[in-house]
DNA sequence: TTGAAAGCGCTAACAT
DNA sequence: ATGTTAGCGCTTTCAA
């Protein structure tokens, strides 16, 4: 039974027409040029041959692969799988898919990934990798594939659309929360300053800390070198060391957070009767941890729908006009956060 | 700037040689017809050019488009991430990539999933949906289309290789481990029967009992219509509301372990105290719940690998001995399991 | 060892 | 409205 892969001209000669016939009724955009009834005729043998269009030639053809590349980091970290979600959703509604490559942030699987996906012919790329400098984005540009960078952003000036969450105001989110607790000395354990995400985070801080009328105290700021639990542990750790004391403290992502508690636990303080934390990602389950965390939710799967309309506007027409969304995050008040021990 | 899309002919011209001799130097499998010298200058020519091979045309041609389907039910289910990381390292490592599709377990979505990967001419196709009587399997059957079975799988008499967990001994641990602490009536809250997993830990669960000299009280198992924190706490809440008394329950996956939590907070039980709870799967951050989930871990992250391999195999060679491969499980103790009280 | 020619399956002018 | 023709970029006989 195996007549697997009937051809354009298998249809064709099945129903005594040519084979472009054929092709114009299998597509959409081609089928008014052609009688309803050689139309109804070929697709019938098409179903009954078990014809299915071999995308590769059409792509082939027509130049377009219909197929977009995603870039992140590590697909087990949880706030990616929403992200892709939104993505392949996004895509699937108009008969595109994604190819995804982990890289785990090595600058030169980047480099790898891309010439792999630019052989595949990708009509676009979306790009979770983006450092503040960065090569593969320079490459594409040259290149002239359509790119949607997602979740960080390269240096401010940059040409290309981006579709990340307002870390500055997710950020103010926490310590508005938390000044309006009580708390006036807010420690911040930030994320790598290389990355966007950790920058927009400290700089936010340091904003909204003065919007409050408070000052942020240098020593009162560690900075972790990834987004681990280790090194938001050993970041909390090297804090409470210092001279300065402190009753809050903002962490620059939900992970760091975790290290947090971990930090505190070896301390034998609790949280939050000796300490209030703050997350950020809403990643999930942290819902269920003792105590629950207080963090910035953010759109994941939205961003994802973003970046993918975005994308393929920017691959209908490359001349679209550059844009920059910039989501907003909600404040999810849970049981990390309350009043400071006078 | 843009010389973007050198092909095979540029450089053959560029040369000044045929282009079928580009060809031969552009694949590793053919390069030593060719001179070393030619070759170098090929080569180099390529380079300059910024020439990558369209894959394409290539997999037009060759008739292997080096890809192959993943076909999950949702990726942000988290016990997938770790499994397509595993699958797309395999791939990556020979030049494979995994196009992903997202079925919600939607049978429909299947079809039309199926068709389009069809379309796309991947080499073979990794499914996660299995249902235990599965069209798409025997579609993929009647295609010829080299296909694996991961995490679930159908009927026992499949001709369909498969790498799944070893769901009976994963049980069997959960269950030895509570007898050990001196349980004897344990309940079960079952998952979805139509599943593979679920019939099995279901199986695996009368089969401990049995094995341990204890009887499984049918009216101490509650099924699950589907694996979700709601189903898991209304299905221990049904448990908690019937005449017998139990003192440890046995979840069929994490999900449904939470669940549970929740049912015994609304009780006012207490885990251990009360109620020993057990879960399956050991998802990301269950050991950070309070308190901390006994659970069984499976190799998610091997599960994808070796399901690469199996595909790549049958790829390889159709003729390929079916293989069903078993990972085994392990037990992860924790504080939610803890003596009866007395 | 290299070149010539054909064709994978499809679509898009152009002709009728 | 349909057929003809050519070719997307590559590989693979076959010949030289």
């Amino acid at each position: 039974m195996a007549r697997s892969k009937a051809t354009i001209n298998d249809v064709a000669k099945a129903v005594g027409v040519h084979p472009s016939t054929v092709s114009r009724v299998m597509n959409p955009g081609t089928r008014h040029m052609v009688t309803a009834e050689i139309a109804k005729k070929v697709t019938e043998a098409a179903r009954g041959l078990g014809y299915h269009r071999n995308a590769l030639a059409h792509s082939l053809r027509t130049r377009r692969s219909s197929t977009v590349g995603v870039v992140i980091p590590d697909i087990t970290n949880p706030v990616f799988p929403p992200i892709l979600r939104g993505i392949e959703d996004t895509l699937a509604a108009v008969g595109y898919i994604a190819i995804i490559a982990n890289t785990d942030g090595a600058p030169d699987r980047d480099a790898v990934v891309l010439e792999h996906m630019l052989a595949r012919r990708v009509d676009g790329l979306i790009l979770a990798t983006a450092r503040r400098k960065d090569a593969v984005v320079d490459r594409c540009i040259a290149e002239e594939v359509p790119v949607v960078l997602i979740n960080r952003t390269t240096g401010k000036d940059s040409v290309v659309p981006s579709v990340v969450n307002d870390d500055v105001r997710g950020i103010g989110l926490t310590v508005s929360h938390l000044t309006g607790l009580g708390h006036r000395r807010i420690a911040h354990v930030a994320g790598p300053q290389d990355l966007s995400t950790g920058l927009e985070r400290h700089r936010g801080f340091l904003a909204a800390m003065k919007a409050a009328g408070l000052k942020a105290d240098p020593a009162l700021i560690a900075v972790a070198g990834v987004y681990s639990e280790r090194e938001g542990q050993r970041a909390l750790l090297t804090l409470l060391d210092g001279k300065k004391r402190f009753t809050a403290v903002v962490a620059a992502n939900d992970l760091l957070a975790l290290g947090c508690y971990e930090a505190l636990v070896s301390r034998e303080l609790s949280c939050p009767r000796d300490m209030s934390i703050t997350g950020f990602n809403d990643m999930p389950f942290v819902d269920k941890l003792n105590p629950p965390l207080t963090t910035v939710r953010i759109q994941h799967y939205e961003m994802g729908v973003q970046a993918a309309k975005v994308l393929l506007e920017r691959i209908t027409d490359p001349q679209a006009r550059r844009v920059d969304l910039r989501l907003e995050p909600s404040l999810v008040v849970r049981g990390s956060t309350g009043r400071p021990a006078s």
